[in-house]
DNA sequence: CCTTGAAGCTACAGTGGCTGTAGATCGCAT
DNA sequence: ATGCGATCTACAGCCACTGTAGCTTCAAGG
């Protein structure tokens, strides 16, 4: 075989087709060859990349950035403090992220709490606990 | 004063303008009343029911979920059940994403690792780490 | 060689929740 | 009456896809 059709790349790597087709016009593929009908044919440092692709779509890296990270496994010596500096952007964002999602967490609680037990027949009063906000300690 | 404008409402509720524009056209908020050149003016109501949305969005439910909120609060009576059951399901939904983005933080953490404490002229190994699926403990 | 059906193709619209733009109009203070 | 900030509508753009329509191509079986 002279190369994988964009459905067996698909299959591999459990990126659809479609999103293999965006990821292309994006530029985080190169064009590849094609048949003489026009279909795209791949190679097995394609099929490397678009793991690499997925897996930091895994890990909520952005378009963008990933298109960073490549060019800097291009150009192999300024691809330290680099990459290094993107990974560690991103531990930073996920730890703040982690922590805004239990304070929302808290106030969900609270505001179910607010109703638990109390089953007589007035309006919900985890509605009226969400609609206050003075109750919530700092923001989200 | 009969009314505040749009503006005032932005200013009191921290929303910005084009976003109560697009509450109202999504149908969260009312066609309110108009001066005789064609600008909104609210009541109280409509900024109580703003104040709602906007404390609801920070708590990451999304539009349809706060529309089905309001339209619970108008109905008062079936609202018990029901909108204890959507703040319920959001707490299942954030606490399922604060572990998926712990195992994130993780593995991040592993990537950079791999790098630290490395400065030859070798491409840095993050990437190589970032590409190698095999190395995570189970999916983010 | 021919048929068939799965797989591929392009191009474009839609998703959610806004944000930004352009160009016109309005309301209030001076 | 004038000036200027606030507001108006309508539409395009953002991100990372996803879905649709309507077509063409490829590979395997007869």
């Amino acid at each position: 075989m002279q190369g994988h059709s964009i459905g067996a790349l698909s299959r591999r790597t459990g990126v659809k087709v479609t999103t293999i087709r965006h990821y292309e016009g994006r530029g985080l593929l190169p064009d590849p060859g094609c048949t003489g009908g026009g279909q795209r044919r791949y190679g097995d440092s394609e099929l490397d990349r678009l793991s690499f692709i997925a897996h930091a779509r895994q890990l909520r890296f952005d378009l963008d950035a990933i298109a960073e990270l490549i060019a800097l496994q291009e150009t192999s010596h300024a691809a330290h403090g680099d990459g290094h500096r993107i990974a560690k952007d991103r531990i930073i964002e996920i730890r703040d992220r982690i922590s805004r999602l239990r304070r929302l967490e808290a106030e969900l609680v609270r505001v179910v709490k607010t109703c638990d037990g109390q089953s007589d027949g007035q309006p919900c009063r985890a509605l009226h606990a969400l609609a206050d906000h003075q109750a919530c300690e700092g923001e989200h």
